[in-house]
DNA sequence: ACGTCCTCCTGTTCGC
DNA sequence: TGCGAACAGGAGGACG
């Protein structure tokens, strides 16, 4: 499950191979994997360069001559590039050939990713990325603060929340609280502004180390075809032996998603 | 405005 | 053994 790290990655990699390389076509093979009209995000991009891939949170943004799209891996959605020789496997549903020869294919198991035409100057402040909120680096605590302390959803839940903090995801999200020692279910408003800057803080190094790392590998992540790379070393998501106290990891469902934690070194509720 | 629940998807794991 | 149910989970939408 990409999260902001894997995302990075991915951009960081994919930049490598497809800047400044011109659309000759695209092909969709399964259409829901683009929002909107697919038609016209063919017609649309059909000539264009790709000059550069951004990031917001855990969207990529593929900048172009005249328009931009934006992409969203969501569970299993993974680039690779290929030539138009290697058969279409199963789940790749979108590629772009390049005029070079190359191709760029979407490959998305699940099928929970889109692909969506955007228009370039104004897309940050338009849906869906004019919702989310600043990524944890970036993240003023006076601004950030208000939206935990008004609220008496589980901080894990909260975590998740893109709108409050763009780009953590499940895994982080675990892994934040139990650097900060915190019960999961604590609710956001028991926590001070104190615990809040903490929070940024400890977010920020976790986010930035994974990054350094080039990104979790939990399914079979991919940047380029490649996988396996990277592994970071998780402290609790998916863990059974707590690594600081030895005790068995717990996990319990919070709003729906698995979460793990250790009930000695997260005691605190504030 | 906010919280809760459902939906989208397929592959894997689990229980009877 | 085999098969259906449960699970994995990010985000958008419906609903109260």
């Amino acid at each position: 499950m990409p999260e902001l790290p894997e995302v990075e990655t991915v951009r960081r990699t994919l930049k490598n191979f497809v800047l400044q390389k011109q659309i000759e076509d695209i092909y969709v093979h399964y259409d829901k994997i683009v929002e909107g009209d697919t038609a016209q995000f063919i017609e649309t991009l059909k000539g264009q360069v790709i000059h550069d891939i951004d990031r917001m949170g855990k969207y990529l943004i593929f900048k172009l001559d005249n328009d931009a799209f934006i992409s969203h891996l969501r569970m299993e959605g993974k680039y690779s590039i290929e030539t138009p020789e290697v058969p279409l496997q199963k789940h790749q549903h979108l590629t772009f050939q390049f005029h070079d020869g190359s191709q760029l294919r979407y490959h998305d198991t699940r099928k929970f990713g889109r692909l969506k035409l955007v228009n370039i100057e104004t897309y940050a402040t338009e849906l869906p990325l004019s919702k989310l909120g600043p990524e944890p680096k970036d993240a003023i605590l006076e601004e950030v603060y208000p939206k935990i302390h008004k609220s008496s959803l589980a901080i894990k839940t909260l975590l998740l929340n893109q709108s409050i903090l763009a780009g953590i995801g499940n895994i982080y999200a675990n892994e934040i609280c139990f650097t900060m020692g915190i019960n999961p279910y604590t609710p956001g408003k028991k926590l001070s502004k104190k615990r809040v800057k903490e929070l940024l803080v400890v977010a920020t190094k976790i986010l930035d180390n994974a990054i350094k790392q080039g990104g979790t590998t939990i399914h079979s992540f991919d940047a380029n075809g490649i996988t396996g790379l990277f592994q970071v070393q998780l402290q609790v998501h998916m863990q059974k032996i707590c690594p600081t106290c030895e005790q068995e990891i717990i996990k319990e469902m919070i709003n729906g998603r698995g979460t793990y934690y250790c009930k000695k070194c997260q005691r605190r509720k504030t």
